[in-house]
RNA sequence: GGUACGGUGGCAGAACGGUCAUGCGUGGGCCUGCAAAGCCUAUACAAGGGGGUUCGACUCCCUCUCGUACCUCCA
């Protein structure tokens, strides 16, 4: 397939049986929200579709559990940054799960690859390309020519446009730190003295160490770029003196009601309250309904477009489920929609075109079901297909209990013959009873179908 | 100020040098005992402004303009 390469400007083509995929995962120093969710759920159906076609895909993402933030979270709860960070990953791992996020190989942590970055530094620092202050280990950017590639950006106009204040002790604004002295929780000793990894460090530490030094996607949010992958991608080449990922991926950001997620303004939404008002099939739906690398904005006019699709998709599985039309034979149209489906994830993984397929699919299907001509093998052969795009995508019908679909269908003889008795108002009772259960009755010509309905807090 | 990306119908959002997807919404209809769901059908002056290239541009080039993001907190 093909995937665009922010390093390159151009789309690269990825033919290989292997894939190692780097994904820069989130600093756990509160919720998650749902711009981690686009970016973490993006991996997964790329990691979902390259596996579907048979490559075999290795991915590694971290948690940041050494930062500022987490500290500084630790100091207002009197407590320690590794409870601050055991308590969100473990939040982050309850979200993800119910997102249908399949997990990664590894989620390696900074904290326990210690050894590793010092490592990483001291071969900097042989090189020439550390140098210690009395603040901490610095990069110096002048010894990497290619700094800026990554984001495009020039040095000299990087350093008139900076906006924080300088520290003096570094010999150029725009060199990075790699190690910070500290005494403070946490810290390590080090060649260099006491103190803390930067931010930048831990990436290059553990993604050359899971994924080897040349791998082929490494992938976060577009916020990235820079400073954290440029930094990343400056500090791994200088040391491996090999290029560094093959292919850098990067996905838009989620803005708020037209404005950009703030913690400061409130204008944020947790995964966990997302979840709870939408499920995680609308959720997925509205994460790849946009291309990946475009901004996509949360407004619940959009949520609630997601949601008719995902109910239309419903109707169309328990269509299959209970199909029973006269005529049949796979139609023609069937195989035209998949191989569209598959040439748009091929092509820098275009959800929003694969899902027009998806959904043509089920408008299809829900057609064939209108007039009579949903026959077993039509649905069958439907039914395989849409199976195996929705495992790509990650949407997943709700499982049901036996004895629960065992009731239902007792339940609807019943009230077939109160309507073939024209008893309407007892009829209408069971249909209440059977709505009750979170199911809809579908009264085509002469026989009836039933579709359980996810439950969606936010219709309500 | 610099850099990047973008401005397509009421909204969202693709592809493509010539025929302007698709979804949501909206109007009408079909089915139904009623409803729901679903289907059918209609609807939309659609391309930020101005130049240019071309037989022909939404699609390529230039320019202006507006928006968003980034410029060491950030997925």
């Amino acid at each position: 397939m093909n995937i665009f390469n922010t390093l390159s400007n151009s789309k690269k083509r990825l033919d290989v049986p292997r894939v190692r995929i780097y994904l820069c995962g989130v600093t756990v120093y509160d919720d998650s929200h749902i711009g981690h969710a686009r970016t973490i759920i993006v991996f997964d159906v790329l990691k979902r579709y390259l596996e579907s076609a048979g490559t075999s895909v290795e991915l590694v993402q971290n948690f940041t559990d050494v930062d500022d933030k987490i500290i500084k979270r630790a100091r207002a709860e009197s407590s320690s940054a590794g409870v601050i960070s055991e308590r969100y990953i473990t939040s982050y791992f309850r979200d993800f799960d119910e997102l249908h996020v399949i997990r990664a190989d590894s989620y390696p942590k900074a904290t326990e690859h210690i050894d590793d970055i010092v490592e990483f530094i001291k071969i900097l620092e042989q090189k020439g390309a550390a140098y210690s202050t009395q603040n901490g280990v610095y990069f110096a950017v002048s010894s990497f020519s290619k700094y800026g590639a990554l984001s495009k950006k020039k040095t000299d106009e990087l350093q008139s446009g900076a906006r924080v204040e300088v520290d003096d002790s570094k010999r150029d604004p725009l060199d990075f730190a790699l190690w910070k002295f500290s005494g403070d929780d946490p810290s390590w000793e080090s060649p260099w003295g006491r103190g803390r990894p930067g931010w930048h460090i831990e990436c290059s530490a553990m993604s050359t160490k899971y994924l080897g030094e040349n791998f082929e996607i490494h992938g976060g949010g577009r916020d990235l770029i820079f400073p954290h992958h440029e930094n990343e991608l400056a500090q791994t080449e200088s040391c491996t003196g090999a290029p560094f990922a093959k292919i850098w991926m990067h996905v838009g950001m989620v803005t708020i009601d037209g404005e950009k997620m703030a913690k400061s303004t409130g204008n944020v939404r947790s995964v966990r309250h997302v979840l709870d008002m939408w499920g995680p099939n609308i959720i997925r739906l509205f994460c790849i309904s946009g291309h990946y690398s475009k901004p996509i904005d949360y407004t619940e006019d959009l949520l609630c477009a997601d949601l008719a699709r995902w109910r239309q998709a419903e109707t169309c599985y328990f269509e299959l489920l209970h199909a029973r039309g006269q005529k049949d034979g796979a139609p023609d149209a069937l195989g035209e929609m998949v191989i569209s489906f598959d040439n748009a994830m091929q092509d820098d993984l275009n959800t929003h075109l694969a899902l027009s397929a998806f959904f043509s699919i089920i408008k299809m299907t829900n057609q064939m079901a209108a007039d009579g001509t949903l026959g077993r093998n039509n649905a069958d052969a439907i039914k395989t297909e849409l199976d195996r795009m929705m495992k790509i995508l990650g949407l997943v019908i709700p499982e049901m209990e036996k004895e629960e679909m065992q009731k239902i269908d007792e339940l609807i003889i019943q009230r077939e013959e109160m309507r073939k008795e024209r008893k309407f108002n007892d009829a209408d009772r069971i249909r209440d009873v059977i709505n009750g259960m979170g199911v809809e009755l579908l009264d085509h010509d002469g026989r009836t179908v039933w579709v359980k309905r996810e439950e969606i807090r936010a219709e309500n």
